[in-house]
DNA sequence: CGAATTTGACCGGCGC
DNA sequence: GCGCCGGTCAAATTCG
């Protein structure tokens, strides 16, 4: 990346010697001719001295913003590379010491870090990313098989040191204790001991709780994504298992309900169910929060979500159009192995945000929906912007980043996330960081505000290059993007390194994929985001950076449920 | 033959 | 109290 550096510097340099040369020749042109010529030649002469002189001008001013631009483009280059190095020093003790520390903070899974269970969970940890799901499953099997024998202080573990569900317990717990969650464990506890009364008195306890719970505190919170999808589900590197399926009212698609066998004892939930009206529209519902270590897409996935739950979760959530809700976690909120708590800065100090947002409840389910389908394939970028903020008619406010209007066969109150699909993401989670990445494009065409940052309409009347660096700098300063750019980065390596099947349309051209995942429309308009601007530098400046991240070898385990090819028939 | 899926039965919540 | 409906269970079936 250095190198390219230096060659925009020594080009742009040259071009400066190029027009300092010329000035020098048109001087001493100018000096040459004779001062014996008459008033007609001598007025040629001023002119040409004049124009030369503003030719100099607009010379000299354009070698300045040369220099100014190369400046910014080092500095923000410098910048770029502390956080990737950052990014990656995060990384690499965690591949050295081969401890369960994740990838980024973004996907910590915080619940491993204090429970009871943190060793045997360490023991999980250690195979994040590189281990197959097979050697996890192994090693659950074994903790399940341990589990059983010290179950009550087992579980009294989980409740002191599990953050995945007592943290959420802190978000809420904190204030109140957090029945959600609870639930979940004591679901868990539940299913373990066999009993049936425990839930009737958990549900019991359960009433009147946690006020926070912006919906239905006796509900967990899920999160609904619609993706345009032609497999049965979308792969979002979990495994599942199919354990039901019903014929939902209002529907004529089969909702299949399914829970996660990563580990025998997660209590996450998946229903997913064709759009009544767009049958290409998957609906996916996630609920529940894992309670183990998720693959790299998985953890894509999960943050995504997460990130929406906690902007479900949090007071905040109601909506206004243009400015937004972000989600702050000063509730923190764990979904599918994503942890917004105290430990987690990403959400104390570093918001997920969102254009606008209101929270409902679907069935009495406080629900996010992230609405991923998009009309076009691939809407151009400026289309996009006018259609981002564009309103629904929902009777909650929905975040509607598609031009199409909200189809949900979900409850109408529903909260909406709408974000631009990239169809090619097809059963791809990691392609949700796309979705991240046109919020960071939105830049570009509303006033945005975004963890003290924000673009003004003055921004769209500066010079390309300026708005480039603005918009980078501002996103670079952005965590949120930060952490997506991290998670996205995170998921690409792991792509390259897993599944060739994975690359769908790309033909398993990691490159591709990353545009893909980092749309080129956004560098059309030479603004976006940062990830816009990292893919519009020279190729091999990028593939040194991809080679500046120490991520391992990532194998993505599979299962029938996970169908990952977007050819491939999908689950049975 | 074990694992995954299918599918009808069952349960609990909720509205009337 | 009853019926509807969403969600789950578990036996039967299918698959690899």
């Amino acid at each position: 990346m250095s190198s390219s550096i230096s060659d925009v510097a020594e080009t742009l340099i040259a071009r400066k010697k190029v027009v300092d040369v010329r000035n020098a020749v048109e001087d001493s042109t100018s000096n040459v001719s004779s001062p014996n010529e008459d008033d007609l030649e001598s007025e040629k002469k001023e002119d040409h001295l004049k124009s030369a002189k503003a030719k100099m001008d607009a010379v000299k001013e354009d070698n300045e913003r040369l220099k100014l631009t190369l400046s910014q483009i080092l500095k923000d280059y410098h910048s770029l590379k502390m956080h990737f190095r950052s990014i990656a020093g995060q990384e690499e003790p965690t591949l050295q010491e081969n401890t369960p520390t994740p990838p980024t903070e973004f996907f910590q899974p915080a619940s491993l870090l204090e429970s009871p269970m943190e060793e045997e969970s360490k023991l999980v940890s250690l195979t994040l990313g590189r281990f197959s799901s097979v050697d996890e499953k192994r090693e659950e099997k074994r903790n399940n098989n341990e589990k059983n024998h010290e179950e009550h202080g087992k579980l009294d573990g989980l409740e002191l040191g599990l953050d995945c569900k007592f943290h959420l317990g802190s978000i809420e717990v904190m204030k109140n204790p957090s029945p959600e969650n609870s639930f979940d464990e004591s679901k868990e506890d539940e299913q373990n001991n066999n009993t049936c009364t425990a839930n009737k008195g958990l549900k019991t306890a359960r009433s009147g709780d946690d006020e926070n719970l912006l919906q239905n505190p006796l509900k967990k919170p899920r999160v609904s994504i619609r993706a345009t999808c032609d497999t049965q589900t979308m792969n979002d590197g979990c495994q599942w298992r199919k354990y039901g399926q019903k014929i939902a009212k209002g529907n004529p698609c089969p909702r299949a309900y399914y829970r996660c066998t990563v580990s025998s004892s997660c209590p996450v939930r998946k229903q997913v169910q064709r759009c009544k009206e767009d049958m290409s529209v998957l609906i996916t519902t996630y609920e529940g929060t894992h309670n183990h270590p998720l693959s790299v897409s998985a953890k894509a996935m999960a943050s995504a979500t997460s990130a929406a739950t906690a902007m479900l979760k949090s007071g905040s959530s109601t909506s206004q159009p243009g400015l937004g809700v972000s989600a702050t976690s000063s509730t923190s909120t764990n979904l599918h192995g994503f942890n917004f708590n105290s430990r987690n800065n990403l959400t104390t100090s570093q918001p997920f945000y969102f254009p606008r947002a209101s929270i409902s409840t679907s069935q009495s389910h406080p629900t996010v929906v992230l609405d991923l389908t998009t009309p076009n394939i691939s809407p151009p970028h400026n289309k996009l912007s006018s259609t981002l903020f564009s309103a629904t008619s929902s009777s909650s406010t929905c975040l509607n980043f598609s031009s199409t209007p909200s189809s949900s066969s979900l409850d109408s109150n529903t909260s909406t996330l709408k974000v631009p699909w990239n169809t090619v993401f097809h059963s791809r989670p990691e392609a949700l960081f796309n979705s991240i990445n046109h919020i960071g494009a939105s830049y570009n065409s509303q006033p945005y505000i975004h963890n003290n940052v924000q673009i003004t309409p003055e921004v769209q009347n500066m010079h390309v290059t300026d708005k480039i660096t603005a918009a980078t700098k501002a996103i670079a300063r952005d965590p949120t993007f930060q952490s997506a750019l991290a998670a996205a980065i995170t998921s690409f390596i792991g792509n390259s390194g897993g599944n060739v099947q994975e690359n769908h349309g790309s033909g398993g051209n990691s490159e591709q994929n990353f545009h893909l995942y980092f749309p080129q429309e956004s560098m059309r308009d030479g603004i976006g985001c940062a990830t816009s601007y990292v893919n519009k530098l020279p190729q091999p400046l990028f593939s040194q950076q991809k080679n500046l991240i120490p991520f391992p070898p990532l194998t993505f385990s599979r299962s029938k449920s996970t169908p990952i090819s977007l050819g491939e028939e999908g689950e049975k």
